[in-house]
DNA sequence: GCTATGCTTCGATGCACACCGAACTATGGA
DNA sequence: TCCATAGTTCGGTGTGCATCGAAGCATAGC
């Protein structure tokens, strides 16, 4: 048997996942607005020293990135990267326990409408996802998502520019599998436009202190109206 | 600040993968193959007793899944999306720690040629998947991976029965990110298939004790002429 | 200058758990 | 029947590390 593999070790970047605190900071970190050190200590219910040292590791890790402005410390995901390998891991545990108990009012807005890192999730999600579908603005063949000729149009006429977009390397449109509906939301930069875009608009609204996102009646409206949405 | 959400615990299954000796476990898993208890310790470099209670973890936290033989136990990954997983961590490790010594001669044939849980990965991976993209049998738009109808067509001449798949969860065509050569490679049904179909043919040979595929020169040719690799 | 706030460092504590030796059970073969 | 091999259970050991209190910096505002 021979030992000298030169396999990456999974086991350091899992290992810093698998702390309860750690775990708990990184997903609320999936919202995508960068949070300060005491801002995630609370997120985590543990004190701000412990919290200090659970950041060091996971900046050191690189799993996150700093930005320090004035006497706070910005905290954020590395990358869309990161970001995803947690959205996995959510998935697969959302389907090892799926009898857990969910009470209280922000379970259920949690469910309704939340931010995937830089784009919609949540039952609105993989609402308007379904519109675009039926409308043939994307096709979703069970394992690729693309944007149709018709979706090009579309997407033009609603504003989002498909000039500037050039060379990214990140995927214009992309499905990401939602846990709480297991069903698929849209991802990439069309999903990342399109919220941006309703919270330009004021359809939108993050919650402060979750990755909630509040949506009034009237945003509702308008959203409806937009997508199309039955 | 409340704290009734309802998120999965990610904490518990990036846990079990966080533990040195478990890693290497599912990291040998990932070649697909079933591997009994004594193996899975050897491979982990710990006794097997320890190995006991480390394989009862996994199993009991659904990450594996047994199959007991006579006074054997046969270890496999739960299934494709735990694969899947996997290989985001190995990916995302690679791009973590770069300068890894790499020494051995397992080390070269890993780069080489391996198993990918079903498929194939490495250069002789990668190699494959830029002759089809080159032929216009897929197409790669940067996100996602689609087959041509020249591609059906190919596949078709060469064995591939796409009459018997009906609605299949899996996806048909995929592309995989390879950790060693950091460019895709082709997974889903048809990465399944053509990895089989080249063991049937004898072009390929797994190794007995790793992940690697042994390919000889024979094979190689074989290989070349029937996916017209440069 | 003084004070409040955000974050870090140090030291001590306590617990979880990986690990192995030894003894035990189960299966297969002679 | 007897032995070899595969795997498990139990008990004990050691250590790594999350945790917090207390003290120490740094920045902002007055």
């Amino acid at each position: 048997m021979n030992n000298t593999t030169s396999e990456p070790n999974i086991a350091v970047v899992a290992n810093l996942i698998g702390d309860n605190a750690r775990a708990k900071m990184l997903t609320a970190l999936l919202g995508g607005k960068a949070l300060t050190a005491t801002e995630l200590a609370l997120e985590a219910d543990i004190t701000s020293q412990t919290a200090s040292t659970h950041l060091a590791k996971l900046v050191d890790g690189q799993l996150l990135h700093v930005r320090k402005q004035g006497r706070h410390k910005y905290f954020q995901l590395m990358n869309a990267s990161i970001a995803q390998l947690l959205e996995s891991l959510l998935n697969i545990s959302a389907n090892l326990a799926p009898e857990q108990v969910s009470t209280g009012p922000n379970d259920i807005r949690l469910k309704q409408a939340r931010i995937c890192y830089d784009h919609l999730a949540g039952e609105l999600g993989v609402e308007i996802y379904d519109a675009l579908k039926q409308k043939a603005f994307i096709i979703d063949n069970g394992s690729e998502t693309l944007l149709t000729d018709l979706g090009k149009e579309f997407f033009s006429s609603i504003g989002f520019d498909f000039s500037q977009i050039k060379k990214s390397k990140r995927p214009i449109c992309k499905s990401c599998l939602d846990w709480s509906e297991r069903r698929n939301h849209l991802a990439g930069i069309l999903g990342q436009w399109m919220l941006n875009d309703m919270f330009d608009k004021g359809w939108l609204e993050r919650a402060l202190d979750s990755r909630v996102i509040n949506v009034s009646n009237a945003g509702l409206n308008r959203i409806k109206y937009h997508y199309n949405l039955s």
